[in-house]
RNA sequence: GAUGCAGGCCGUCUUAUCGCGUUUCGAUUAUUCGAAAUGAGGAAAGUCCGGACAACGCAGAGCACCGUACUUCCUAACGGGAAGGUCCUGGUAAAUUAUCGGGAACAGCCAGUGCCACAGAAAAUAUACCGCCUGCUGUUUCUUUAUGAACGGGAGGUAAGGGUGAAAUGGUGGGGUAAGAGCCCACCGGUCGGGGAGUGAUUUCCGGCGCAUGGUAAACCUUACGGGUUGAAAGACCAAAUAGGUUCUGCUUUUUUGCUCAGGCAAAAAAAGGGCUGCUCGUCCAAUUUCCACUUGUGGAAGAGUAGAAUGGGUAGGUCGAUGGAUCCGAGUGGCGACACUCGGACAAGAUAAAUGAUAAGAAUCUCACUUCUGGUGGGAUACAGAAUCCGGCUUACAGGUCUGCAUCUUUU
């Protein structure tokens, strides 16, 4: 790949989907689909820089914060290294905020996780190919 | 050397690639890029105590409520810690002492009230079931015909003995007695008074008192001491858009007709500006009121409507609080010690739907299996756990390593 067109593995703070009011719009409006073990949330609005992204596990399945914070760097790992799918596809002007829950219950690895995100960023590229 | 117990300390490392938070610097610019530095714990946990800090409250005293409870000390404070005392208890020597540990909700039940299951005669102003003893009396039998013996009845005296119980009215021994009893005596225990030691809990010595009056205060309660309430979602500041408030300025608040003595009433048209679609047209909504002056249709004031500007409160959001402190490290001095003081040095996370990571390779440690056994090969494991305003404690969790002390066993000298 050239330098110009280099992708970029990187994960800042302004991706991480963060406003209150954001988020409870998200859960209340965002369309859903599973991809076992996962539940995604997400809802399209005109093109930012950004698509917006949150990850949640469930306190109620992982009672040690080790184990949720574990969890959720593992996902946002899988996430950052594979973020280029779904961007390819931002000329559709439309950014999407994206919930992404984990509800299994138990420590997944991380090749495990890999697989299944670029599955979900698979299906949502083509969801924002069929929107625009 | 091994094992056990107690206490202290540490609690994986290296490299590569890709990333994240904060700070500084340099670019670019109005949000990005680059570089450098730095970035979880001994418990960050439980949120059980105590403080700092903040807001609110507060004349003083008492009651109520809550907490604490051997003594002295440490501390900002504590329910924490240090040293000491008393009682209980384990080991060793050994013989009721010494030493090394462990434990105690360790103030007060002759201030008051309550409670004490079952069993037992009796569980609290003591009591007589069995037993023991002494009179009285009935029967039987023997007999020396006085009386004695056995078996009953009833009266009295007995807390020695039995039995019950978690607990039975000081214990052991002796005297004493009809039988018994602190009735008397010795020792032990208790209690009261005094002297000595100690800051004190307490201890020790002497003397008096035969010393009826249980247990329970994690029962009410009494005594002493302490406690204002709420917590960082505290609290302080900045503040977009929209809709209100206030102030200033501009514009509009008009005309005609009819009825009426007048006050006024009715009708028609117009109307700044606004809505419906960005413009035009069209359509709809729209204050149109009151007072004063005179030259009697003009002027002024207030009110109403509307446009613009300024401004106050305040929402989203943001900044501070918020990381330099009862701080950490080292040395010295004082103290048995907890700890205090002095000097020197060091700044060492600061996130906020919440950074401190992921992947790969290797090393180290432990462990299991195999083996050709100074070792090698292969597999597995590397704990408990993630800062959230900050400190001091307590409690709980923890693979493995290491140090110190004590005990036991073994080996060598």
């Amino acid at each position: 790949m050239t330098h110009a067109g280099r992708i970029r593995f990187t994960f800042s703070k302004n991706e991480i989907l963060r406003k209150k009011k954001d988020i409870k719009e998200l859960f209340e409006n965002g369309s859903s689909f599973f991809i076992h073990p996962f539940k995604v949330l997400y809802l399209p609005y005109p093109a930012e820089k950004h698509h917006k992204v949150i990850f949640t596990v469930s306190r109620r399945t992982f009672k040690r914060a080790v184990d949720r914070n574990l969890v959720k760097r593992r996902i946002r790992e899988c996430y950052r290294l594979n973020k280029y799918i779904l961007q390819d596809n931002r000329q559709a002007k439309l950014s999407f905020s994206i919930a992404i829950i984990y509800i299994g219950k138990n420590v997944p690895d991380f090749a495990y996780i890999n697989g299944k995100i670029i599955v979900i960023l698979k299906k949502l590229s083509e969801i924002s190919q069929k929107i625009s």
